[in-house]
RNA sequence: GGCGACGUAGCCAAGUGGUUAAGGCGGGGGUCUGCAAAACCUCUAUCGGCGGUUCGAAUCCGCCCGUCGCCUCCA
């Protein structure tokens, strides 16, 4: 399989390095992929934005374990740095409280929307000591020098400092935007270490009382979690520079070993779209966390919305897309969820091809978009084999697997989403409807009613009825029914088996 | 100012030198259905503009027009 390196910049076949520092007795050496992603900041709610990032990193690490790889992915959490303090102070929280609050958010909203958890999450506020010691490490070296509390890491002894993101020192002097450098030797040197003022959190150090810098934290947290060099490093393209590029220069500074990461991916950028009523408001509007997201739209819808494109690509929220992306996925549901019934002969689907297929896209640098297009043409085939009456079920399996691969659940929303009220009072409703059509049949059907309970028997009941409504032909019952239930989120279907429900979302 | 992207049907979006330009959504026409829905069948683009390279370009080169990202905390 091709992955496209940003070092590099251009695909190149991946092959894990089989010497990575290993941690993990029983773990088949060659087939270990070391993968780290960069995580949040908990301050706030994660938004789409970020799901788009996590989204993709997920894919990839299921797409590896589909391939066979055992992948160790690693991200961190960065639970102490100026914007979680000044975040802390306005709320009156500490930081502890805050950041523990939106992990837990941010754990919810993963799980939400299927993402896999990483093997570790270790915190900035945890790894303190390694980082001490990778920032003493380089002083030692002279890649680095304090200055009074202050550390930093001087960049001009790193002669290919810029190689990630594709400028030199002088290219980056040139962009002139560089605020005259307090007490660094060179504008560019970065602050590994930071004193840290009296009220704020603090940690001893060499230095005095301080705290990390920005991007040491995660040269700390890898090397200790996944070895001196790793394979995969991801992240979005807004951090490629500077803090990728900062990593890479300390990391390797400091063990002396290139690369510090074999492939580094790099996900476009999720662009707001704006609507009129966030230009109206100008304040802060044009964020959409995942949780707002996910009111509206299903997780696989989401998915599909960011894996219909290519990763690198940048991509505008819209809410057009999202709700074509929905219906795609209620698609892929409704095939999945396709029974084998009666099943006479078995369908001639080639499999295979479709396999064959996903698997090409993807091995060409996640190629997800097209790995979709794969899955929506089995999904029709399926459908037109199952329109023939025969049994798909072995292709439904591929189609789940596959779909398992870019984590769509291809799950059907659940009936109890709807509220007990809202069904008691459909079923009132069509009791008076039946009253007024005098149709005093269904009326003696509140007695039934009493024994049912939830809403799923008051939904049966309520198709049960309008069988029988329809039977004798007085449809304008059923189409009381069907149109009362369609305004409480329920669609009804009449199949050659009967009718069902769906909960449309 | 520096570095780098992008512009493909009504919308989203693959494709990066050569048979009929993926797929999704939407729309038109059908099949099925009491009517619907779902599903299936079918129709719906010559690739921003101009010029060049080539037997042949959406795909390579140049210019123009238009969008955008990064260079500063940010997935």
């Amino acid at each position: 399989m091709k992955v496209f390196n940003t070092l590099s910049g251009q695909k190149e076949e991946f092959v894990p390095a089989r010497q990575s520092a290993l941690r993990h007795a029983g773990v088949p050496q060659s087939d270990e992929v070391t993968m780290y992603v960069c995580g949040i900041n908990p301050y706030a709610d994660a938004h789409i934005g970020h799901a788009m990032s996590y989204i993709f990193f997920d894919v990839v690490r299921r797409y590896l374990e589909f391939r066979g790889y055992k992948v160790k992915h690693v991200q961190n959490i960065t639970d102490i740095e100026d914007n979680i303090i000044a975040h802390a102070n306005k709320q009156g929280v500490s930081v502890p409280e805050l950041t523990q609050k939106y992990v837990e958010r941010y754990d919810e909203d993963m799980k939400d929307l299927n993402v896999l958890p990483a093997h570790v999450y270790p915190r900035a506020m945890g790894e303190i000591d390694k980082m001490i010691e990778i920032v003493q490490g380089l002083v030692d070296k002279g890649f680095a020098y304090a200055v009074g509390g202050n550390v930093y890491f001087r960049v001009r002894n790193v002669p290919d400092y810029g190689k990630l993101s594709g400028r030199s020192l002088e290219q980056m002097m040139a962009g002139a935007r560089i605020e005259p450098g307090e007490d660094k030797e060179h504008p560019m040197d970065f602050l590994l270490w930071k004193e840290s003022k009296p009220d704020e959190p603090s940690w001893d150090s060499p230095w005095g009382k301080g705290r990390p810098g920005w991007h040491i934290e995660c040269s700390a947290m890898s090397i200790r979690y996944l070895g001196e060099q790793i394979d995969i490093h991801g992240g979005g393209q807004d951090v490629l520079f500077p803090h990728h590029e900062n990593e890479i220069a300390q990391s390797e500074s400091f063990t002396g070993k290139k690369p510090f990461v074999k492939y580094w991916l790099h996900n476009g950028l999720l662009k707001m779209h704006e609507t009129d009523e966030a230009k109206m408001s100008r304040s802060l509007g044009n964020l959409i966390t995942i949780r707002e997201a996910l009111e509206k739209y299903s997780a696989d819808a989401i998915r599909i919305f960011i894996l219909s494109s290519y990763y690198r690509s940048p991509l505008t929220y819209s809410e057009e897309t999202l709700e074509a992306s929905e219906r795609g996925a209620e698609r892929l549901r409704q095939t999945a969820s396709r029974m084998s019934e009666g099943s006479q002969s078995e369908a001639q689907i080639d499999t295979e091809d479709y396999h064959n297929r996903f698997i090409a896209a993807m091995d060409d640098d996640f190629g997800t978009a097209q790995a979709l297009a794969a899955l929506f043409d089995l999904a029709r085939e399926i459908n037109r084999a199952g329109e023939a009456g025969m049994d798909a079920s072995k292709a439904c399996n591929i189609l789940a697997e596959l779909a398992g691969v870019l984590g769509l659940t291809l799950k059907e929303a659940e009936a109890s989403d709807l509220a007990e009220e809202v069904a008691k009072g459909l079923w009132n409703d069509t009791v008076a409807e039946a009253r007024r059509l005098k149709l005093e049949w269904v009326v003696q059907k509140v007695t039934e009613a009493q024994d049912l309970e939830h809403v799923r028997g008051y939904l049966n009941l309520l198709t049960g009825v309008r069988d029988a409504a329809r039977k004798e032909k007085r449809f304008d019952l059923a189409d009381f029914i069907r149109a009362r239930l369609a305004e409480a989120g329920i669609a009804l279907e009449d199949t050659p088996q009967g009718t069902v429900w769906k909960r449309k979302r």
